[in-house]
DNA sequence: ATTGACCCTTACGTTACGTCATACATTATA
DNA sequence: TATAATGTATGACGTAACGTAAGGGTCAAT
C-alpha cells in the first residue's frame, strides 16, 4: 500500500508517515525504484499498535523503544492497553459526571467544592506524591531512591521483587518499618519510572496511601493490575529513559 | 490562591498557568504587592471550563475566544462540553471494541479486515469529506462555498438559516436540485467552520451522505445535536478565524 | 505528449507547555 | 531575629508531533 492509501485507511496524514519514517518509528517495508514508501500488512499491524498507544498519551519515542524491544510482546501490549482504555473510560465517565453535577450546580440546584468540579481530570489529588513524602518522609524517600537509581536492564526483575515485597506487608501496619521499607521502595519506583501518561498510573497512587486504600486498590483492580505493572514496567523501562 | 495551590487543585503545572495568564487566557483576578498571582473563585471557574475544552481538544486560541466572546454562554457550554464528551465516550468504546476483536484475532480466533483494525480511531471513515465531493462535486461546493465566504458576525442566523434549509429538504429525493444545493452549503459550512477536534463533528458527517442516513442520525443524536451545533457554530464561528 | 493525481525531500512554522537561570518574597526553623 | 527553605516572577531557550508550503520527480490515463 502506499501512503495515501495507508493514511485513508487509518485515518491519519501523509505528514504522519513520512515523520513515523523520519524518526524511524515505521519504516516502511519496501520502497518502489523510485523511492515510493510501500507499506506491508505487517506495517499496518505495527501502525494500528503505534495508534493505540499514541491514543494512551505514550510519546513516539517510547513507542519506538516499546517495539524495539525484542521482549515486546504483542499481545501482552494489547491486554495492557486494552486495560488502560478502560481506565481511561473511568475517567472520562468522572468527567461527564462532574460536569452534569456542575450543570446543577450551576442552577443553583446542588453545592459543589472546588475539588468537586476537577473529579476526572486531575491526578494529583491521588496523594501519592504528597502522602508519600508526608507520611514517610524525604529522607527514606530519597535512601530508596538512592538504592534503586543503580538499576539496569532488570529493572523488571527488580520490579517484581519490589511488588512482592510490597504486597507481603500489605498486612502489617503501615506505620512499620518493613511497610515503610516497601513501600519507599516502591514508590521511589513508580517516580523512577516516571513520566507516563496518568491512566498507566491511575488508582495506582492511591496505593501508598495506607494499608485499608491499598487493598481496596488490589481488589477492586485485581491481580491483573499488578501483572499488568509488572509486565509494564519491565518491558516499558527496560533501558532506563 | 496562589498559583501553586491552584495547581494542585486542578491538577496542572505553575507553568501552565503562568502559560495561560501570558496568553491572556486566563489572567488572575487580582495580584498582590510583590506581583504574586491570586486567583478568585471566579478565575477557577473559568479555569474549569477552559480544561475542559482542552480535554476535548480544542486548541487554546479558540478556547480564549470562546470565552472572550460577550455571547458565551456557561450553561449552554457545559451541555455542549457534555454532549462531547458523551461522544467522545463512544469513540474510546468503539476503541475497546475493536481491541478486543484484535486480541482474538491474534489468537486466531476470528477475522478482521484491516477497516476494522482501526475503528474507533479514524473519522476519516465516515465519508463526509469523499463522499460529498463525489456526489455534489467540487464545483457546486466550491460554488457556494463563494457564497458562503462573505459571512462576517452574522455567521450564526446564517448557520441557523442553512440548517432549515437543510431541515426542509430532508424529505426530497437527495437528487434533487434543493437538497443539493441545501446540503452542499451546510458542507460548506462544516467545511468553514473546519479545524475542530472530531468530537465535535462525529456522525454529523454521515448526514450529507442520503437521506435515509440522514434521518437515522438526526434520530439518533435527537434534536440535541441539532440544536447543538446551530448554538455552538453561532458562538464559535462568530468572528472567523 | 501532456495532464492531473500522487510521491519525494527539504525546511521552516506552530502549539503548549517543559526546563533552566536568575532574582526577589514569604514562611519555617534554629 | 538571622537564616535557610520554599514559593513566586520574569525571561529565554528547548521540545514534541506534526502542519504547511516549496520545488521537483512519477505514473496512469487521455
Amino acid at each position: 500500500m502506499k501512503v495515501k492509501e495507508v493514511a485513508e485507511l487509518v485515518g491519519i496524514s501523509v505528514r504522519t508517515l513520512h515523520h513515523y519514517d523520519e524518526i524511524g518509528l515505521l519504516t516502511p517495508d519496501d520502497t518502489t525504484e523510485a523511492g515510493y514508501r510501500l507499506y506491508s500488512d505487517e506495517n499496518i499491524a505495527t501502525l494500528q499498535q503505534i495508534l493505540f498507544f499514541r491514543e494512551l498519551g505514550f510519546p513516539l519515542k517510547k513507542i519506538k523503544k516499546l517495539l524495539d524491544d525484542p521482549s515486546f510482546n504483542r499481545q501482552q501490549a494489547f491486554e495492557m492497553q486494552r486495560d488502560m482504555l478502560l481506565e481511561k473510560r473511568k475517567r472520562l465517565d468522572a468527567m461527564i459526571e462532574t460536569i452534569e453535577q456542575t450543570i446543577q450546580h450551576e442552577k443553583g440546584e446542588i453545592n459543589m467544592t472546588n475539588e468537586e468540579k476537577f473529579k476526572g481530570f486531575d491526578f494529583s489529588h491521588n496523594p501519592y506524591e504528597q502522602e508519600a513524602r508526608d507520611r514517610w518522609g524525604d529522607k527514606a524517600v530519597d535512601e530508596s531512591k538512592k538504592k534503586v537509581a543503580g538499576f539496569g536492564p532488570e529493572l523488571g526483575e527488580e520490579m517484581n521483587r519490589i511488588y512482592f515485597n510490597l504486597a507481603s506487608v500489605r498486612h502489617l501496619d503501615p506505620a512499620s518499618d518493613e511497610a515503610q521499607a516497601a513501600i519507599g521502595e516502591w514508590y521511589t519506583m513508580l517516580n523512577k519510572i516516571g513520566n507516563y501518561p496518568p491512566e498507566v498510573f491511575a488508582g495506582l497512587g492511591k496505593m501508598y496511601v495506607d494499608d485499608e486504600r491499598f487493598r481496596k486498590n488490589i481488589d477492586q483492580f485485581g491481580e491483573g493490575l499488578a501483572v499488568f505493572m509488572r509486565d509494564a514496567m519491565g518491558v516499558y523501562a527496560s533501558r532506563n529513559s
